[in-house]
DNA sequence: TCACTTGCTGACCCACGAGTCATTAACTAT
DNA sequence: ATAGTTAATGACTCGTGGGTCAGCAAGTGA
């Protein structure tokens, strides 16, 4: 009895296929992946790929939506889920969070927005909206919450909680870039979340 | 007397015509920019273009080449003008020159570099070694001249003057992309420089 | 077992854009 | 003037890759 040249899993397919597109656009970028190759990669024909992504473009903006929500899901159950001081969940919980992002399969989404981004309003749209305000907001949550407890007094930093996101899209970048040449990723993440905090908690200058 | 139907200007067409790549690139990224449409935009036909450079790739590289190594010409040349003290020279011109950065045309380059940079190992070398490279040079020599003036205690920063950089690069990235929930980037890069020299100058917490 | 639905295939089409080259016309030197 | 040189043109080729579709075979139900 030969093996079926074929199994229909109507279930399966979309995923699977996602993840193939995410592994070769992590690879070659977006323009250079083939559709061809992303089907290959999940073990299926290009025209398969076509029943359930009309568009390369389409393919493109469900790999971001799919892997990059969870993520950000994440990070806002630790919040939820925690009952530390501001400052022990700085430097515990979310440090080690974000430690993890550089070199994670995530940077290359990362990369990928970078790219191609500035080409789809959209998704940048919807980018903006799940991800970065969602984590922007997360962050002010803490910081609000440690001027509470007395533990920060107010400064500028309540007002850019970028400053604790900017070294791991630092991270992110020069890993990608400058692997050979690239500082440790874990070590400047601490000090820049060392810093912040001794400021805020700082005697006024 | 008709008009000549085109002028021979051996010299100016490389720098024209790169001009003209670095605005098409701009707007649509590498691979979505067509050789003719740069042609065009140079006032040139792409017969001529092929006549300067061998390939596509090959015009890239010269972009980057040619917009990037002068501007950071430009900040070791104000370093090595200036008789400020660190701090004065971090405050006044080394903050000056970075904020012009997000923005300026030069953040178009950071873009290509990190969709690009990947599938050009060369270049990125190019890059590391011309540009990033010299720019934390720089910055070391900086903090350093403030030891040994005692302006400042050595602690971590000076092992990663990358922490002076992160602000910018967040900067150009955050307003690439999100141009409308950007937060003032001086203000960021100001608060950042700030965070950091009052950490060098501080008291041992 | 047989008709029927539908997940799946892969050969095909064709738009598109990188790179070529035979030809032209602007300069130059004598 | 005029012959020689070369900057510059633009119509062409040709590989490539996104997208289609007629047909096939795995499942389904009676």
């Amino acid at each position: 009895m030969p093996e079926p040249r074929f199994r229909r899993r109507k279930e399966d397919r979309p995923q699977e296929i996602t993840e193939a597109a995410l592994a070769a656009f992590a690879e070659k970028g977006y323009a250079a992946t083939k559709v061809d190759e992303v089907a290959k990669r999940a073990g299926v024909s290009k025209g398969l790929l076509y029943l359930y992504f009309k568009t390369k473009e389409d393919l493109f903006k469900a790999v971001i939506r799919s892997f990059v929500v969870p993520k950000i899901d994440e990070l806002t159950a630790i919040i939820d889920s925690s009952e530390l001081t501001s400052e022990e969940f700085l430097r515990g919980p979310f440090l080690d969070f974000v430690k993890t992002l550089p070199g994670s399969p995530i940077s290359v989404l990362v990369r990928l927005m970078i790219s191609e981004g500035p080409k789809h309003p959209d998704l940048l749209q919807f980018y903006w909206e799940n991800v970065v305000s969602r984590g922007l907001v997360a962050l002010n949550v803490i910081l609000e919450r440690g001027i509470e407890t007395g533990e920060f007094r107010r400064c500028v930093v309540h007002d850019l909680p970028h400053l604790f996101v900017m070294p791991v899209l630092f991270s992110v970048i020069f890993k990608l870039l400058f692997e050979k040449h690239c500082p440790d990723t874990d070590q400047l993440i601490e000090a820049q979340i060392d810093l912040l905090i001794a400021h805020m908690k700082g005697e006024i200058e």
